[in-house]
DNA sequence: CTTCCTGCAAAAGTTTTGCATTAAC
DNA sequence: GTTAATGCAAAACTTTTGCAGGAAG
């Protein structure tokens, strides 16, 4: 997605929700598109922007809400927040488990419906409306093994 | 496993560490037995052993360290601690997003190689090295829905 | 002009650490 | 008897909140 397209459709997420997308926001948006693979706070801090810490939890949870970003949380000690996937596309992670490092991934569209009827299957015999999935690999990057 | 045969097992894995069996570990590890689900902290410390928090904290580090316990993340206040899959075998978990609940599940056997698999080779195309992997359904639980 | 966002500072809440005491080996 | 685990209290650290000033509609 063009970034122009991504300013829109994020301003439309945040109407949708009574919220403005002021000049922060949007900066926000554009270093986690430029980020490709999830950030904590500090490297989204340290990014630019002068940006307050309060301000940077505050509107990443107004841009969860509006489904434009999603919190990831691998164990380490800050969470990480990356672009929801409306619009980035459905992905999963690889996390090294030696140094944090996550990175974006994708899998076989077949294995990912295979898993999804799977899924699907498993919460129903348990009573639970499954609505998505997260998959994640756990194992050590090039840079750590 | 036999509650007896899981203290011996347990007892190994802490002395490959240097760590000795004590009482409180071992009520930790009868508590998160029974439970069959992962625990937050402030359920393990409300589960009838008197156990200063500090010391939950600072045992199921060393049982983590020991391959005993898992910390599982799920974005709630509290991280959450079940025994490892070396000693409950391999599972993956419902998690409720709205109340939080977490259930254990297992998915059948041919997916989960057909994934082992897939995601071999995923990690090894971008130079990682995968040593597992974490599957999360999230959706809403019966009480929730 | 009214409403909401922003920054600063302080609070809240989870997890970690220091230290004296007690238990394990 | 020596070494390590425990409890208590306090510290550290991430995240949240209150409030006054400034930007957005």
């Amino acid at each position: 997605m063009a970034t122009a397209d991504l300013h829109i459709v994020v301003g439309a997420k945040l109407r949708n929700v009574g919220q403005r997308y002021t000049a922060r926001r949007r900066a926000l948006v554009e270093i986690l598109e430029r980020a490709r693979q999830p950030l904590p706070i500090p490297e989204i801090l340290d990014a630019g922007m002068s940006l307050a810490q309060s301000s940077a939890y505050r509107n990443l949870a107004v841009l969860e809400q509006a489904h434009v970003v999603r919190r990831v949380v691998t164990g380490e000690e800050f969470s990480r927040y990356e672009l929801a996937e409306d619009l980035t596309g459905h992905h999963h992670h690889l996390v090294c488990s030696n140094c944090g490092a996550v990175r974006d991934v994708t899998i076989p569209t077949r294995l990912e419906r295979s898993m999804e009827r799977a899924l699907d299957e498993v919460a129903s015999d348990t009573g639970f409306a499954a609505v998505s999935h997260r998959l994640d690999l756990i194992g050590t990057c090039r840079a750590c093994g």
